[in-house]
Parts: structure tokens; C-alpha cells; sequence
DNA sequence: CCTCCACTGGAAGATCGGGAAG
DNA sequence: CTTCCCGATCTTCCAGTGGAGG
């Protein structure tokens, strides 16, 4: 049934990308001082979720680094490394400067000093959900750190700019945009195809069935990979020479909640009860949920702490918060 | 119209926990 | 051991928003 697992791993990036060659030739264009040694402005990706834009990404600069001879690179995932500190840190790491650096006891602003004192071949980063940096004057620190081409990656562009400095928003704005529509039907399909072709033995997977899975997906790739790898690797487990309709049916739902479940595993025990109450009560007011959350913890924090629980289950699309002000009430996603 | 008030979210400072230095 | 310093987390304070109800 499954040849190569790597291949229906989110993460993985392909040799050849189906889609997106228009993309592809406009970051290349973009990226090319680099092949000359110069500075390259940086390149801003934003569209919808499962559109490709960190695949095209990764893609781009792996085939740049085939041509040129001296290129470093390193990818941050914002969403994870959200603060200052931890993006400087695993932009470093990237250089392999960052092994004695530990969160404790170095002096403030060592990391940045490093990053400036770097002066090896071109180095790009890769800044991944941009839009989930808590403090946003990182971009500006690193736009003026000479020798570093930055790739921002964000789903709204209005959203990573909203809370930057006029001066450098400017900065930003001339700067290269590349938009990334949603996958049309028959492009998700295809990308599917070249997935199971090198994932899966022959014959697993039909194309109608991929075609049911690529409707489902509504244009989302990430969501239609992870159905498909969710489909073999439960037809493997039943022994199955194909993948069934059955099967298929099944692994919608899973692998849907299979990225929740991800979610709310990185969730605090406290965060964990104020999700609960949430989900108990299915929609609620936010008084009254924090006397809830009040009853159930022994030593209860404060209702600032608890809005900041509430708006990182917002960002982890746990929870969604609908109204404003008194109108305000909590539901979890569905 | 105005005032009240539930709610939001920014800013600044306090506290926590842990590694390093003495 | 203690002291110092750090980032992360939490608290305190507060300005702003907009709907409810005089």
C-alpha cells in the first residue's frame, strides 16, 4: 500500500512542484541578486491556508541552492517560534551559532549582534505565518541586518502590517507580493496524483477517488494530502490492497481532527479547562465563563490572563470569538 | 442626545523558574 | 550554597469601543 511515507507528509517538498510555475519564476526573479552576491529585497507570500505558499517557498530556494554555489538558508515557522527571542534563535541555529546560547543568563541583545556579525554566503530565512510574531519589530531588526533575504509568508497581508511602523510598512510594501489563489478542483487532483504515484504502490488510490477527497479539500491542499495519507494508512493497517470509498469516508473526519487534536495537546492544563468550558456550554458569554472557570481551578488567574488563554485558542483555530464588545461570545470550531 | 457598563486588548511592571557565576 | 540575569508568564492599570437604557 505505501511506498513512501515522506512523500504524504505535510512538510515534505517536492523535486517537482505541479502547480505553480508563475510563482515560482517570480521568486526566482526575486531571489536572483543573490546569485550575484547582492541584496535581494525581501519577498512577501500571502493567500489562503494549502495554497503552497511555504512549499513554493522551500521549493524555490532548495532549486537555487542546486545553481549557486555558496547559499544558506533556514526555515522559521512563526507560529511556533513566536517570540523575539526564539525567532532569533532559530534563525542562528540555521547558521549553527546558536549551540551556546541558552535561554538563560546571555546578555540581551547577543543574538542580534551575532546575526549582524555574520558575513558568510547569502543566507535566506524563511518567516513562516508572519502574521503570528507577538512583536513585529523583529521584521524591522532583521530587514536592517545586512546579508539576509527575507521571505515573509502570511495568509493576509493587511494582517502583518497592520501594527509595523509607517516607515518600514513602506518598506515592505514595495517589496516583491506574490499572491496565491486557492488549488482549482482539477489542480488539487493532479498534485494528489504525483503524491500517490510516489507514495503509494500503483493502483491504491482511483482517480475519482482522489477526486472525492480533492472536493472535499475546497481548494486546501494540506487538508487533501492529509486525507489521502489518513485513507492509506488506514487501509494498510486493514491488510487492504486499495483504498475503499469506505475508507475514504472515514478519513475525512480523522484527519481533520487529527490537526485539533495536535492543536489542543499544546494547551496548558488551566487553558485546557477554559476550552472545556467552552466547549460544554457551546456558546457562551465571556462573564460568565470566566465565573466557570473561577469555580473549576483552585487558584484561579486573573480575567486578563484568562483573555490571553482565550485569544491563543483563537490563533490555534480552537475556538472562535463572535461579536464585539458586550455582544462578544466564545464557540469552539466545529 | 448622554451616561453607564461589559468587554477588549495594549502597556508596563511583578513574579516565576532555571542556568551560570561566584 | 547564594546571587544575578534571562525569557516567559501573569497581574495591574487603563483607554477605547459600542450597545442598552435613560
Amino acid at each position: 500500500m505505501i511506498r513512501d511515507a515522506r512523500v504524504l507528509h505535510p512538510e515534505f517538498v517536492p523535486g517537482d512542484v505541479v502547480h505553480r510555475q508563475h510563482e515560482i519564476n517570480t521568486l526566482t526573479a526575486a531571489l536572483e541578486p543573490l546569485t550575484n552576491r547582492n541584496i535581494a529585497e525581501p519577498v512577501f507570500l500571502y493567500g489562503p491556508s494549502g495554497t503552497g505558499k511555504t512549499c513554493i517557498a522551500r521549493h524555490t530556494v532548495e532549486k537555487l541552492r542546486e545553481t549557486v554555489f555558496d547559499l544558506e538558508y533556514q526555515y522559521v515557522n512563526c507560529w511556533e517560534d513566536y517570540t523575539r527571542f526564539k525567532t532569533l534563535y532559530r534563525i542562528l541555529d540555521g547558521l549553527d551559532k546558536g549551540f551556546d546560547i541558552h535561554r538563560q543568563s546571555t546578555p540581551r541583545d547577543v543574538l542580534l549582534d551575532r546575526l549582524r556579525d555574520y558575513d558568510g554566503p547569502p543566507y535566506v530565512v524563511i518567516l513562516d505565518e508572519v502574521d503570528q510574531l507577538e512583536d513585529k519589530r523583529i521584521l524591522y531588526e532583521l530587514y536592517r541586518t545586512s546579508g539576509l533575504a527575507l521571505m515573509l509568508v502570511a495568509n493576509d497581508e493587511t494582517s502583518v502590517f497592520a501594527d509595523l511602523n509607517a516607515r518600514l510598512s513602506s518598506r515592505f510594501q514595495t517589496s516583491e507580493r506574490i499572491h496565491f489563489n486557492r488549488y482549482a478542483l482539477a489542480e488539487l487532483v493532479e498534485i494528489l496524483e504525483d503524491r500517490a504515484k510516489w507514495g503509494l504502490e500503483p493502483e491504491a488510490v482511483s482517480t475519482s477517488q482522489l477526486e472525492t477527497i480533492a472536493d472535499v479539500a475546497a481548494g486546501d491542499a494540506r487538508v487533501a494530502i492529509g486525507i489521502l495519507r489518513n485513507a492509506a494508512k488506514k487501509a494498510s493497517q486493514q491488510g487492504l490492497k486499495e483504498i475503499t470509498d469506505v475508507v475514504i469516508q472515514e478519513s475525512v473526519p480523522e484527519a481533520k481532527s487529527e490537526i485539533r487534536q495536535q492543536n489542543l495537546d499544546k494547551l496548558t492544563d488551566e487553558q485546557q479547562v477554559v476550552f472545556d468550558i467552552i466547549a460544554e456550554a457551546g456558546e457562551i458569554a465571556p462573564s460568565h465563563l470566566y465565573e466557570e472557570y473561577q469555580d473549576r481551578v483552585d487558584d484561579p488567574k486573573t480575567d486578563r490572563t484568562v483573555r490571553n488563554y482565550l485569544e491563543k485558542m483563537e490563533r490555534y483555530n480552537l475556538i472562535r470569538a463572535e461579536g464585539e464588545n458586550r455582544g462578544r461570545t466564545y464557540r469552539i470550531v466545529s
